[in-house]
DNA sequence: GTCTATAGCCAGATAGAC
DNA sequence: GTCTATCTGGCTATAGAC
């Protein structure tokens, strides 16, 4: 039996909270329109979490935790490059479609505070190219792929899969797309961006 | 002879205004920050600008003046495809290194108001895809490059050369580069890029 | 144009009853 | 655990002297 009115408070707040937080930010979200979100009394958000900023903090480390298996199917699985490429630029951007505003909100509070990286990174799967060079330069030597330094093909990788994300209201500006063919655009990213990468990289 | 001592309170007030806005965005900076900045009475702000809304606009717009050229150059000039993508893959990466935190700043508020696009679509030199899309067409059916959406295309080379920028800590820390390292990774990109994309229209 | 002082509001946080 | 009421501080904005 699924209860899903039995969701805790707890976890009301921490939903309501991700949702407010991850559209006007850290400094932009109200503690009322959180409460309000949730259905909750507001002091209650400071019973659970105490404060805002730790609130942010519990929002923050969830939304990350959600981005970082992702990337790490990049770097750290054992599928063959284009296998990881052709999986991710599908994959990522199906994901993308659910939660649009993910990266933009991690992309931006990590901007403002940069100090938050250096937390992240003791944290365990914590996202790391090590990997993923040694299976590029193997490549390389192999002759399966052209010369490439592997920080440049990852971050082509991000680059080509994320962006259109972030940059979504200045793209449809510029190529004159409503919301739903703009939402085809994105559709159609999910093999044609790999296709892309895959036809820079072959030899 | 140059004066730079006798910018008016005005400017100073613009420049300031674009700093902090800029790293904090429009609901994290502070009226008194920026006055301390521009080293000028707070109650100047409102006698200059009215409000803050009406400061963060002033600046908002001043920041995508200075963008929209940028992407203009790959839309509107009128050179070859890859001369387009060498010089923008070459001189945006210049240009950023100079003002990194302004696609972020652009990209950011952009989000959490994307009203804001209607009007400034409105303004000349707005960017517009009409004449690349034109250009593309004509240059798959010479048989210069493969085929592909202009579309596409377009997302790519913006993808490539803005995300490095807005996703620099995140990245950072998946490559643990050093701001050194990373630095060098970014000028390395100024021809790399083109390279990627070239060899993957090409036919 | 530039300053000081302060109005007026709103947000985060807490006290304390139930 | 959940509520109401309230404190406290900080912020935008303005009034008014110079």
């Amino acid at each position: 039996m699924i209860k899903t009115k039995d969701i805790s408070a707890e976890e009301k707040i921490l939903n309501a909270a991700e949702h407010i937080f991850e559209n006007k930010g850290l400094s932009g979200a109200r503690m009322q329109e959180i409460a309000d979100e949730a259905k909750i009394n507001k002091s209650l958000l400071h019973y659970y979490y105490r404060s805002k900023q730790l609130l942010f903090e519990a929002v923050f480390k969830k939304a990350f935790n959600k981005l970082a298996p992702q990337i790490n199917v990049v770097l750290n699985s054992d599928q063959s490059i284009c296998d990881k490429i052709i999986n991710f630029s599908n994959n990522y951007t199906s994901f993308m479609l659910k939660h649009p505003y993910l990266p933009n909100f991690i992309l931006q509070e990590l901007n403002r505070n940069p100090d938050f990286v250096t937390e992240l990174i003791s944290v365990d799967n914590f996202p790391n190219i090590k990997n993923f060079k040694i299976q590029i330069e193997k490549a390389i030597s192999e002759g399966k792929i052209r010369q490439i330094k592997a920080e440049q093909l990852f971050i082509n990788i991000l680059a080509l899969n994320i962006f259109p994300f972030i940059a979504a209201p200045l793209i449809k500006g510029f190529v004159e797309a409503s919301d739903k063919e703009y939402k085809i655009i994105l559709e159609k990213r999910k093999t044609e961006v790999a296709d892309f990468i895959i036809k820079s990289i072959k030899l």
